[in-house]
DNA sequence: CATCGATGTTGAG
DNA sequence: TCAACCTCGATGG
């Protein structure tokens, strides 16, 4: 499932091609007929995003509420307005598709148009869903429209020229403005939604209160919103912080210097949808790192490999059911 | 081609 | 604490 930044960008891609447009609802699958029926012929009026969930707002005070889990992905097909604060989907959406659930999207070269500088007014693109190996030397399917419904859709949302397909999502539903407003109320602090300084007194008092260790209390969604293994792991690290240090042991500073790494990694995650996590690093040795999709990280999915500060060996640990990747030397 | 594991959460027991 | 959810890329035979 995508983190906290990637939801953010989902929620921009909504913003930007559907909000302030009537929509057609469906579900192909059947599974959300219901909520389809609703939502169908409604115009968006807003989209957002709190930790991994985003809320879309249609006419009438209905809201559909999804959190894509493990698995879900969102995919966009047809013509597209990128919203220029997503870096890396410039220039580049007509050779990928959109998807919700990937790591990272491509890592952009250094060449003009595609430099984060260079991003500007929004412009239009168009993309092609699962335009590889599948539909090469056949009919091209890429132009039929709306695009034709592969495999299991839960839901898809459909304006004159941009499509949405949902699958595979932990949660779908509608939800009226009350209990929008209570699913964010039990959320932790997204440092992208209200005011960052206000997030850090709530994230800085609910890990200080508690003897949890550490490394659950990134992974509570209650106590910091958007954090997901992998940013829990690299942040651990990036702190040089112990992960089974209880909540209320961590030095005040140091609660809020994760506050602050938090902030910077999600406008970084956001701005680039990658997951950069090792800005530390420079030259040869960050670009060795980034040319392997799986080796980006300082720790994470690294076990039995040598720390790349002091060689020691990167740990596996399993706590609350999910792995941990630390190095029992930088971290202590 | 079959199996496994994954950026996550929920709810049963 | 663990299975279920229900997708898909990576891995192994």
């Amino acid at each position: 499932m995508p983190e906290g930044h990637s939801v953010h960008r989902i929620a921009r891609q909504f913003a930007r091609n559907f909000v302030g447009r009537p929509v057609a609802a469906s579900s192909p699958q059947g599974r959300f007929a219901e909520g389809a029926a609703v939502i169908d012929g409604r115009e968006a009026l807003q989209a957002k995003a709190v930790g991994k969930q985003m809320f879309l707002e249609f006419e009438g005070d209905v809201w559909l509420r999804v959190h894509l889990g493990l698995y879900g992905a969102w995919d966009f097909a047809g013509e597209i307005l990128v919203d220029p604060t997503i870096a890396s989907a410039n220039g580049r959406m007509g050779q990928t598709n959109q998807r919700g659930t990937d790591l990272d999207e491509p890592i952009l070269d250094d060449a003009g148009e595609n430099s984060l500088s260079s991003i500007g007014a929004p412009r239009r693109t168009r993309v092609h869903v699962r335009m590889s190996e599948q539909t090469s030397g056949l009919a091209d399917e890429g132009d039929e429209w709306p695009p034709p419904v592969v495999g299991q859709v839960r839901l898809r949302l459909l304006t004159d020229v941009t499509c949405a397909d949902l699958r595979g999502p932990t949660a779908c539903a509608l939800q009226g403005p009350d209990e929008v407003l209570a699913t964010i109320d039990k959320l932790g602090p997204d440092p992208l939604v209200g005011d960052p300084a206000e997030g850090e007194e709530r994230f800085v008092r609910a890990v200080r209160r508690k003897p949890t260790p550490i490394a659950l209390l990134l992974m509570d969604q209650s106590v910091v919103s958007g954090i997901g293994n992998v940013y829990r792991a690299e942040m651990l690290f990036r702190a040089r912080l112990n992960p089974h240090t209880p909540g209320r042991d961590v030095p005040e500073g140091v609660v809020r210097g994760l506050w602050h790494d938090w902030v910077r990694l999600l406008a970084i995650g956001v701005e680039t949808g990658q997951m950069m996590t090792m800005d530390g690093l420079t030259g040869d040795a960050y670009r060795a790192a980034m040319a392997s999709r799986d080796d980006r990280h300082w720790v994470y999915h690294r076990a039995g490999l040598p720390c790349r500060v002091c060689g020691t060996e990167i740990a596996l640990e399993e706590i609350g059911a999910r792995k941990l990747y630390w190095c029992p030397s930088c971290q202590r």
